[in-house]
DNA sequence: AGCGAGGCTGCTG
DNA sequence: CCAGCAGCCTCGC
């Protein structure tokens, strides 16, 4: 079966509603947004996703980054720095690497994800 | 309808 | 710890 939790073209919103819970102050790598909206594997479609935002949705997509612990590059030049900024509001601290402590800073959710956010029978 | 590209990841040297 | 490679899914041309 290739049969994933996701159905249709609803895996955007879910994506968005995995990362709108994501707290101020802490961070989560595309592979593991992509994993609690029950699309294991596919991280490369949460950086889609969240590049296909406009930039008045309410989804704070600065607190997503890659496994590294580092800002992403994007098309868009420009867009990375201000990701920075963001974060550094939020008092996320970045080395001499550009990366953060992702051990300490990485967001741990307690409650497993809503099926809402998994796709079941939303 | 085929193909390349996009805010990635985990595994292997 | 860093570089290389294949896999993931959707969008646009």
């Amino acid at each position: 079966m290739t049969v994933r939790q996701a159905s249709g073209s609803d895996r955007y919103p879910r994506i968005y509603a995995v990362v709108r819970r994501i707290p101020k102050g802490r961070v989560a790598t595309y592979g593991q947004v992509a994993q609690i909206a029950g699309l294991p594997g596919c991280a490369r479609q949460v950086g889609y996703a969240l590049h296909a935002l406009r930039g008045d949705s309410d989804v704070p997509w600065q607190r997503v980054v890659n496994a590294s612990g580092q800002v992403s590059r994007r098309s868009e030049a420009g867009m990375d720095q201000i990701q920075r900024q963001l974060l550094e509001a939020e008092g996320i601290v970045f080395d001499a690497r550009d990366r953060l402590d992702l051990g300490s800073k990485r967001w741990r959710p307690r409650s497993r994800p809503t099926q809402a956010e998994q796709g079941r029978f939303g």
